[in-house]
DNA sequence: TCCTTTTAAATTGTGTACTATTTATATAGA
DNA sequence: TCTATATAAATAGTACACAATTTAAAAGGA
């Protein structure tokens, strides 16, 4: 017995429990992030500084799907606790350049274990979760087409 | 060539996928919405009152996995859209009870073309959707949980 | 009945996100 | 060189999202 409007139920959408889910594991991360002082958006900021160690506002909101307009204030917020830098590119004054310190080096030893700590928050097999994760970019990757 | 700090990596975690996937459909559905004169937020909440007509703030929270500080003003801005009423339980006057308008149930009939619009910008085979719909039902289950 | 506890919304304060615009700098032609 | 265009961040304005608190109402016992 199907009509017209059932495709508008929440719970025929795919794109609702995708919402739904990011939300919730973003929040399990609360309480390990506030043992080091982050929120997530400021953690997976400086996850790409742990392991790339600087680069301009562009680029990075180009590897976290986000905008200066958010990027701004977290890198400002993460520069007065000290973990980063954010200095003018001398050679073009338009690029802000953004540098881990090594109180912020410090910070990735902290956090070392946080990933663990989620993982057993989610019970998903090896399998399955190469599976959600290959899905996920599958997806990511379409919505990234004009 | 791994080191202790490889799930560090964004590359390696599962929820920076879901996060940066949730962001990037939930703005796909932006021109679409923007049609109607809705936002994401207020789109799943008429989903749910298009299904159930009514409901008090708890419960449509717990569909939602929403809190009142969220709701409450959503609700107010879908009720002075006039696509919903919002009244005070006769037996319980802690509940508010949020109801569809005739303006609203109206909506849906707009609304009814949405989610096949945002499927066609997903190239997920039936399989893959229902892999991913059910692997994000498993992850949201046990993220649930305490 | 009175008081304590519980419950449901609303409020407060902080921090994203996003669109659109502005500002500053750099580049490319005419 | 001068000007138009393009680019990168920052800013402004709107709308969540959440934790913590407050308010109001209901329920449950002594």
């Amino acid at each position: 017995m199907s009509n017209k409007y059932d495709s508008l139920k929440l719970e025929n959408q795919i794109c609702f429990p995708l919402y739904a889910c990011s939300k919730e594991i973003v929040r399990k991360y609360k309480p390990f992030l506030d043992e080091i002082d982050l929120t997530y958006t400021q953690y997976i900021t400086m996850m790409v500084l742990w392991d790339k160690k600087q680069m301009n506002v562009k680029t990075l909101g180009e590897y976290l799907y986000l905008d200066s307009g958010t990027l701004t204030p977290v890198l400002k917020k993460l520069e007065s606790k000290s973990f980063i830098k954010r200095n003018r590119d001398k050679d073009d004054e338009r690029n802000l350049c953004v540098s881990i310190t090594d109180e912020g080096e410090k910070l990735k030893e902290k956090a070392a274990d946080i990933p663990g700590k989620i993982s057993r928050c989610v019970n998903l097999s090896e399998d399955e979760a190469a599976q959600l994760y290959k899905l996920l970019y599958k997806t990511l990757g379409d919505l990234s087409q004009i």
